[in-house]
DNA sequence: CCAGTTATTAACCCAGAGGTTAATTTGTCA
DNA sequence: TGACAAATTAACCTCTGGGTTAATAACTGG
């Protein structure tokens, strides 16, 4: 119908590949780094499109809503957390030996996750109100309680470990150092100083709070990594 | 110039006092409650405008904009954290008792302060940005460490401490299951559940953990709390 | 009681960010 | 090969929320 002098005022891009993986993939990559910077407020879903290789259009296309980009952030993180944790095996080790590689493993796994602290955190201002809506992560958790129900039940059969000692507090335990030692970095070192914060102290830091878990744990372990002092 | 005929549109409050401390003090009542809820970014000007018997006009009349008055609530909590902790007072005690007391003081002291526990946590999110730019935060801070200092140096003096014990690894680590444990609280009952969060088990876990402290600080200290189960 | 300053009110502005519309291209299967 | 669904693009819409303008009432000192 038209006569032929059609001019489009803008050429579109005339030629692109169909790739829902990839886009999706790229689009959750992007927004994981901006809302553990910014929080879900905070972020900028302007910000993300231009950060991506595709449009604000498609995040919307994939995931609905901000909500719905951020729910699938904070499940993805928890997910890949899950995986890190799952390479851990104990069953072949005394019990004792087993809770202090467990100690180590989740301190240092909490070192190198600071996109997954930055989102629990995220969510605990939220009341963890997004976290509630997931299906997924209830089970991603059950993980690390079992492996430790495991170590405490072979501790306290073998006459290794205190009678009282409950895997969920453990968790509780080793999780608040692990955790906090990320989580509040910057008011602590704004307060206190870098001093905790170089390589030496945060080993001496893990070995120090290992040997405590232990000696609150194990029948007659002396916390011998407290008689000395650190760099 | 005009004919007398003048009709304003709307009257004007005809009456009201002058009375900066209180319309300042209401203002940043409202802020930090708004500010705690939802952070920053999340924070929005016109609800803490609604919720003061003031307007939003006097917010800019004396906090300049959402950062000065989010710094000024900031500076608020801390201060009054440090009324609290200076009321504790370990001078005369024995060195473990003092270290028991500090211990359970600081865990009850987060319990009871969301407040603060949100405004870190927030700070945290923003990598103390704003903590950094305070000039008396960092006083505030001094006074915990030089309590834990004392009580570390009599502690070994008198042969009770282990002499790698230090004050401010201490403080990092008393901190941190103390923070920890208010502040996620939320993700943490979401993934294992409220158990840990009655009364009675609250009770427990600063038991053990102020047991803990006391095996890891104080030489031959049985942590026998954790011998018998909890709730 | 008047001039100048401080505190307060009401109304307004506008950039930016979350979200949408509509058209177009790519791929698929009968 | 052509209808249909899925994926993608560009342009647009709307309203919220941080910040401002301008006028005026309440004080204060001389």
């Amino acid at each position: 119908m038209d006569g032929g002098a059609e001019t489009p005022k803008k050429e579109r891009k005339t030629s692109w590949k169909k790739d829902p993986e990839t886009v999706r993939a790229d689009i959750l990559g992007v927004a994981t780094d901006e809302f553990a910077a910014h929080g879900l407020a905070g972020a900028n879903i302007n910000e993300i499109a231009r950060r991506t290789s595709t449009s604000k259009r498609m995040i919307y296309y994939y995931f609905g809503d901000k909500e719905g980009l951020y729910c699938a952030v904070l499940e993805g993180v928890y997910a890949s957390l899950r995986n890190a944790e799952d390479l851990l095996d104990f069953a072949g080790l005394d019990p004792v030996e087993a809770l202090r590689q467990l100690v180590e493993a989740t301190f240092e796994a909490h070192v190198t996750s600071p996109h997954f602290i930055r989102l629990v955190m995220i969510e605990n201002i939220h009341n963890a109100a997004y976290l509630r809506k997931s299906e997924i992560v209830p089970k991603l958790n059950r993980s690390i309680i079992e492996k430790l129900t495991d170590v405490c039940e072979r501790g306290k059969a073998m006459g290794l470990f205190r009678s009282g000692v409950d895997p969920l507090e453990l968790h509780w335990l080793i999780s608040s150092f692990s955790f906090y030692n990320v989580s509040n970095r910057a008011t602590f070192s704004t307060s206190f100083g870098e001093t905790l914060y170089t390589p030496a102290h945060q080993a001496l830091l893990k070995a120090r709070a290992t040997d405590m878990v232990l000696a609150a744990a194990v029948i007659g372990h002396e916390p011998a990594s407290w008689n000395t002092a650190g760099a």
